[in-house]
DNA sequence: AGCACGCCGACT
DNA sequence: GTCGGCGTGCTC
């Protein structure tokens, strides 16, 4: 008796206990650890689920569901990957299927709603109970039917039974189409049959359509565009192509085809194709590059991982591009990640000139069919593109990679790539390190000011480290000058929110015909309005924040849940009618530089002006153009533009970014000032950064100014050595969400006890945050501390315990914990 | 995540 | 007297 195959399956759901199911004897032979296959879950769900794995351990209970069927020929997911699934569900502990559901594409989930279809193959003779017999006339009528209306057609709670039953007897099947999102493209195109191929036979068919002036146009069209008698590779000439270039040609064409001088065959064509074909581009590295290439390839013979810390305008792409190359000549694929879509349009040019076809995008304001496409095209089972270079954002690292060479991670330090809401709160970078590692691969860091963390992990030995200093045809850094607010305050000269030395240097800019960039990190109009007779501040009504003034429409919006209302005309408090705008946001930087420079044109950059990808891009173009004068912006103006003609970039405020209550606030303002400070300067002239701040004392705005980098990371690092912070600990952030206050601030005090207990005081907290209310539910926030010389595993495991015993035991109730490992 | 079961408040 | 609120437990 042969043994009953059982398998481990990972459900698209957040369960942290795994479920076995049964593999029916005819799917024994076709199943593997990574394939897809329906499974009923519950009462009457379907779900399509992941094999976890297979074996042959009886499960103690007695009612194991069958798997219902398989839904591809081979796994859609590969061994590396559920090896990189289970890492991250160990890491930042959180379950399978909450990573299953974040690294597959939709178009691969199935989510119930399945329809059902009549078998046409069904065997007229086998019987059927009554309910059965409904059901299949139902389908005769109907075609499809999903379960609810099975269950509504036969007056029963649950038709599964039924339809299971129908599916044993093969009176039914699940209709692959909608099971299937993704419905691959052909194209059909045509060629000559194999009895009209050389050009003494094609002449024959000439004479023999003298009397048919179409099908000779037609024909002679194919052979012009296929270029088959001039050249050794023929062009490939669709149907569409030839009828274009052939008027009134459809019937004719038939004629031919009829006649079996021209052929049909269709491809399946990729939805992310691209018109650019010239894959040879070399552009040759500068001396500085090719020094910083033979480092990096030196430095990956004893490292895993490199850090290369170069200047803005060090050119990193193009050795990312040198460095891609190599690794192509080795037949291995390479990922190139990059922390925002917007920033994948600024490299694919680039790409796809240096490797033509064979570069794909990933990110997620792509449509299903196409993911769904590249996910196949880097698994290898896509009819047409076998994509090596994979450009994308973050999600790009759960691709089905088969032998990846190199990770690229651009821009190393960006924020962006940690994944906030929902679970899994991975890292990209991070990750993607894993993901290297899985499959014996070399990643490469990259960014002009690196994380703390990186720095830290280059400057002890664990990275490579490659420093870059010059940049591009020798351009010089910016000059960083100080303007002082207090002292302008003081001389009472300050123009608002600008100091005569910005606006000086604006004025220059513009004389000149150059360029200015403004940097604001806030948006809006003002952070909030208040009543100047009491004092009252608006505030959104499901949040405790104030909502900030947004004059263009008019209103007051929440920043965090974006409620919105007009703004009140009168105090509601009182009554009064003075109300002022307090603080400012970019919407009234913007109209404030319009009175001060009227003349020159104006532009906004933020969240709201760059709602839709149009208008982004509009924005960026128009700059780009010099159809703009001024460009005021929040963090997005910093990101990955070379302007060439900014000569002044403008810091309204450096202060609101040094005072945040946050360990890592200063490496986030430095960073951020590094960013803006690289916009600053074109080719034949100094830029000039204005940096505004009220303490120009403050160690990092000194540290920046003198560009002393080691300097700034030197303290980063001993202060976070003192107060033991990340790199020398790992954080985990639990989050207590929960409609009713007492409620949250109970179970936090709680928790704490329980933390306390195993952790000491490396749980900190109760704290409540600045916006202690989010979406009608109060949060609570506490930090654990995870020792590094600990196991990490232990530590996450006994935190893991100790939140499970919580939540089952102490307080029943219904506060959210969310966990969240390296917070940033 | 969904869904059923079950126990307390305001209604035809 | 019932309808329906959402707290709780379970899904192979």
């Amino acid at each position: 008796m042969k043994e009953t195959l059982y398998s481990d399956i990972i459900l698209p759901l957040a369960l942290s206990v795994r479920y076995t199911y049964r593999v029916p004897v005819e799917l024994e032979n076709k199943i593997s650890a990574g394939s897809r296959v329906v499974v009923q879950f519950g009462k009457n769900k379907l779900y399509s689920a992941i094999v976890y794995n297979l074996h042959h351990n009886k499960p103690e209970q007695d009612d194991i569901k069958d798997i219902l069927s398989m839904l591809d020929e081979s796994p859609v997911v590969t061994d590396h990957q559920l090896r990189l699934w289970e890492w991250m569900a160990e890491y930042y502990m959180c379950t399978l299927g909450e990573v299953y559901k974040a690294a597959l594409p939709s178009g691969l989930k199935l989510e119930s709603e399945s329809k059902i279809i009549s078998n046409p193959q069904f065997d007229e003779s086998v019987e059927l109970t009554e309910k059965e017999k409904i059901i299949r006339y139902i389908l005769q009528k109907k075609n499809t039917l999903t379960i609810k209306e099975a269950n509504r057609l036969l007056e029963i709670k649950n038709s599964l039974p039924v339809i299971k039953s129908l599916l044993e007897k093969n009176a039914i099947s699940i209709e692959q189409n909608l099971v299937q999102a993704y419905k691959p493209k052909f194209e059909t195109y045509l060629r000559i049959t194999p009895g009209y191929s050389t050009p003494e036979k094609i002449n024959l068919a000439f004479v023999s359509l003298k009397r048919a002036g179409v099908q000779q146009k037609l024909l002679s069209g194919y052979i012009r565009l296929s270029e088959i008698f001039l050249s050794e590779k023929p062009k490939e000439v669709t149907k569409k192509e030839l009828l274009n270039a052939v008027e009134k040609g459809a019937s004719s064409l038939k004629s031919l085809l009829g006649k079996k001088i021209l052929e049909e065959y269709t491809i399946e064509i990729s939805r992310v194709h691209s018109s650019v074909n010239n894959a040879g581009y070399s552009n040759i590295l500068s001396e500085y590059q090719q020094t910083a290439f033979d480092k990096i390839t030196e430095s990956f013979k004893t490292h895993d991982t490199i850090l290369m810390n170069g200047v803005t305008s060090s050119g990193k792409t193009e050795i990312y591009i040198h460095m891609i190359r190599e690794f192509i000549k080795q037949e291995k694929q390479v990922l190139y990640l990059l922390p925002e879509i917007a920033l994948t349009a600024q490299i694919i040019g680039r790409l796809r000139i240096a490797f033509g076809n064979n570069v794909g995008i990933y990110h997620s304001k792509l449509s299903d069919a196409e993911r769904v496409e590249l996910w196949n095209s880097v698994l290898g089972v896509s009819a047409t593109n076998k994509y090596q270079v994979i450009l994308g954002v973050r999600s790009s690292i759960f691709l089905p990679f088969k032998n990846l060479g190199l990770v690229i991670i651009d821009e190393e330090h960006e924020n962006t790539y940690k994944q906030f809401d929902p679970a899994p709160r991975y890292h990209a970078r991070d990750a993607a390190i894993v993901l290297a590692k899985l499959h014996g691969a070399k990643t490469l860091l990259g960014s002009a000011s690196p994380s703390v963390d990186s720095w830290h992990n280059a400057k002890t030995g664990k990275f490579g480290w490659v420093e870059i200093t010059q940049r591009y045809q020798d351009m010089e850094l910016p000059e960083i000058i100080i303007a002082d607010i207090r002292e302008s305050l003081r001389k009472k000269n300050m123009r608002s929110h600008f100091t005569p030395l910005l606006i000086n240097s604006i004025h220059d800019a513009l004389q000149n015909k150059e360029q200015v960039i403004l940097f604001q990190n806030r948006r809006g109009f003002s952070p909030y309005i208040q009543c100047g007779n009491c004092g009252w501040i608006p505030k959104c009504t499901r949040c405790n924040v104030s909502l900030a003034y947004h004059k263009n429409p008019g209103k007051m919006i929440c920043h965090y849940c974006n409620y919105t209302v007009t703004i009140p005309g009168t105090c509601s408090e009182c009554s009064s009618k003075e109300i002022h705008t307090c603080g400012f946001g970019t919407e009234k930087i913007e109209e404030e530089i319009a009175l001060y420079f009227p003349d020159a044109k104006i532009s906004r950059l933020d969240l709201d002006a760059a709602r839709t990808r149009k208008n982004y891009e509009k924005i960026i173009r128009d700059f780009e153009e010099h159809k703009t004068d001024i460009l005021i912006g929040t963090q997005m103006i910093t990101k990955g533009f070379d302007f060439d003609r900014v000569s002044v970039a403008g810091i309204l405020n450096a202060d609101n970014m040094l005072n945040y209550p946050d360990f890592r606030a200063f490496e986030r303002s430095f960073q951020g000032l590094m960013q803006v400070s690289g916009r600053a300067g074109g080719k034949n002239k100094r830029g000039k950064v204005i940096l505004q701040t009220s303490d120009p004392r403050h160690p990092l705005i000194q540290d920046f100014l003198y560009n002393n980098f080691a300097g700034f990371y030197n303290t980063q690092i001993n202060e976070r050595k003192t107060y033991n912070y990340p790199p020398f600990c790992r954080l985990v952030k639990l989050t207590l969400k929960h409609k009713n206050e007492a409620t949250a601030d109970h179970a936090a005090r709680e928790l704490m006890k329980e933390l306390k207990l195993h952790f000491g005081d490396r749980a900190l907290g109760p704290e409540t945050p600045v916006v202690n209310r989010i979406q009608n539910r109060f949060i609570k926030n506490i930090m654990v501390k995870l020792d590094k010389n600990k196991s990490l595993g232990r530590s996450k495991e006994n935190l893991r315990q100790i939140i499970t015993r919580f939540k089952s035991n102490e307080a029943r109730n219904t506060t959210d914990i969310i966990i969240d490992v390296d917070p940033v």
